[in-house]
DNA sequence: TGTCCGATATCCT
DNA sequence: GGATATCGGACAT
């Protein structure tokens, strides 16, 4: 692989169904004890403004733990789900607007085994991302950021996982985009 | 394919 | 103080 140049501002601030779109084959850089681990984005679901019901930030809310979900456009919000699993997103589009991508898989590039980065709390766990990450800023940061990949990809979507609280219309919207027939995206 | 459940930060009452 | 959560692994079916 070659990467190229790493992702500026301007690449987040776009918003979040653009972002996610283009976001899919792109490389995700965590530099951990001198190394780095590399992985090729191929899943990704996207949490948009204060009406998606599963968004934490339904209804214009803010708490503590979602605020990182309005910065401005390549921060990052972090959470913990089910006491165990940490949850990687990245802010998009402008200040003050609660969007996000939830990154649910990548392909392992550099420094990871097979298929150990395919689900959303494995990635976390494989890229070494925990609440110390929380509200970084990934165009600034020297252990963590994004670049670029001219590869083309097919993209594909379809409904969200794991939300069929929010109900049936929030469910079923596809919100979720991956990377047509790889094999690393979540089952 | 389905169900069970870990282990806890966070939100809400 | 109690309920719950953007999951993943294990094991039964």
């Amino acid at each position: 692989m070659k990467p190229t140049k790493k992702l500026s501002r301007s690449f987040y601030t776009r918003p979040a169904l653009t972002v996610a779109r283009d976001i899919l084959g792109k490389y995700i850089i965590r530099v951990y004890r001198g190394r780095k681990i590399i992985g090729k984005i191929v899943e990704v679901e996207v949490y948009y403004s204060a009406k998606d019901r599963a968004s934490h930030a339904f209804g214009g809310k803010v708490t503590e733990r979602n605020r990182a979900e309005y910065l401005v456009g390549g921060h990052v919000y972090i959470y913990l789900v089910y006491g165990l699993h940490w949850q990687f997103n990245i802010s998009t589009g402008p200040e003050g607007h609660p969007e996000c991508l939830l990154v649910r898989a990548v392909e392992p590039v550099q420094g990871l085994r097979d298929r150990e980065a395919s689900g959303p709390g494995k990635f976390c766990k494989v890229f070494k991302l925990n609440k110390s990450f929380y509200g970084e800023d990934l165009t600034e940061s020297k252990s963590l950021w994004l670049e670029d990949n001219p590869e083309k990809v097919k993209i594909k979507k379809g409904p969200r996982i794991g939300i069929d609280y929010a109900g049936p219309h929030w469910a079923k919207i596809p919100w979720r985009f991956f990377v047509k027939d790889n094999p690393y995206v979540s089952k």
